[in-house]
Order: C-alpha cells, then structure tokens, then sequence
DNA sequence: TCCGCTACCATGCGACACAAGGTACCTGCC
DNA sequence: GGCAGGTACCTTGTGTCGCATGGTAGCGGA
C-alpha cells in the first residue's frame, strides 16, 4: 500500500509508548510484541524495529527483561514494564491528547475554510 | 521544556498536513505559518522548518505559489492549496483518525493491564 | 537437511530542529 | 535627500534521532 509510508512517519515517538503499553501488564516477548502490533491498524512493524527500540527502552530503565525456556524454539528474552515505565508512559498519554486535540483542530479547520 | 522533545517526533508526517489545513482557504505567506502554528499547542516550529517543507510541497505539486508585494517589509510568497492538495489531506484525515483510533486503544489497555 | 522461530546488529533514510546568512523595506536622524 | 539600524521575510547548511531494510547467528522440530 502507498499510504504505508505515512504511518511510518506517524508511528514516530508513539510506537516507543505503544509498546511500553503492551508491556504493562503480563511480561512478552519481542516476536510476540511485533505480532500483537501487526494485528493493529497502523502499528506494522518488524522485528528490526522493535528489537532496537527495546534496548533503548531497557537502557533507559523503562522495562525490564528475564530469559525463559521455550515449549518449541529457542530461549525468550521476556520484556516487562518498570514503574518508571508506567509513569512515563502516563505521562506520554497526557502529551498525546493535547496534541491529538491539536492536530484535530487544525484539520477541522482546515475542512471548513 | 523537557517534554518538547516527545512533540518533536509526534510532529513528524503530521506537521505536513497541518500546513496543508491552513493553506485550504485564505493564502498564506511562510512567516505567517509560523506564528499561526506557534500558537497551537504542540506544533511550535521555526522557519527554518516550514520552508523546507513548503518547498517540498510545492515540488510535490500540493501547494502553488505566487509573489505580492507588502505594506511593510520585503515582499511576500503566498502559498495556497491545489486540488491535489486538497484531495492528499483528505486521506490523511481519514489515516490520522484510523491511527489515532489504534494508538488510543493501545494506550487504553495499557492503562487496565 | 531444511525451515521456522527468536534475538540482535549495521546501515541508511527522511523529517524536523537549530542556526546563520542574505535581501528588501521602513523609520529616524542628520 | 541619504545614511544607519531595525524588522520582516526567505533561504540554506548541518545536525539529530527514530524507524526501516536487510542480514547474521543459534536453536529446535519435521
């Protein structure tokens, strides 16, 4: 699909937080987190991108991770949300709405005139 | 603020369309954007931002240009959307809602998890 | 042996930020 | 009238950073 290409910019600084979302409650995995976002509309991604992006968010204290044996393959490296995390992540929701509020009335606007 | 730098990334792919929303009705000159864009919260930009991006634009044939001289000052490069413009924000109305849609739900069941 | 699952790395691109430079117009002063 | 300085406006170059692409490597099952 062409229009692909705006999702990539649009998942810019949100796709960091949708992941901290996911990770909040039980503790996943990385090929997991990139199926559960490949079932969402707009959130696609590959393991290239999300394999980086969880180191940054493990070296920035915001998840933790423990290994654990598989039932089929090899060993997983499971990732889960710090409290650090969720703070961060509550307060990524706030910036999120004021600036969906603000996008949506420039849009609006823009319908109008 | 420390908490700028988290719009920065949300600004990208969208900061385009939101231009291109201005430009709908009344033409519009660069520095203009600026300040109509200071503004709003969350879409502060500098002119060393805008005009890039309306050069793309206009590369992209989304906008069209022409020159009017000015009471005060040099004079001015309006901008106005084209029909092809109008026709590009429209889809990306209807791809920010679908994303912003997706991110909301994530974010939600962030939040319950 | 081949293939799927899983983790990870190297490299590149693209959009926005930051900052400086340049030109045109106006105003005040002499 | 004409010069100096300030402001409006446009342009350009360099930097930053997150996501994409493609590839490597190891394990395990069919």
């Amino acid at each position: 699909m062409v229009a692909e290409k705006v999702f990539t910019q649009l998942r810019r600084g949100t796709l960091e937080f949708c992941v901290l979302a996911l990770l909040q409650g039980e503790p996943r995995y990385g090929f997991e987190l990139v199926k559960a976002l490949g079932e969402v509309d707009g959130l696609v991604t590959t393991e290239g991108t999300i394999y980086p992006l969880l180191a940054r968010l493990r070296r920035e204290g915001l998840v933790e991770t423990s290994w654990r044996e598989s039932e089929s393959g090899p060993p997983r490296r499971y990732y889960k949300s710090t409290a650090e995390g969720s703070q961060a992540l509550a307060a990524f929701t706030a910036d999120w709405q004021r600036f969906c509020a603000s996008v949506d009335a420039i849009l609006e606007s823009g319908r109008r005139g």
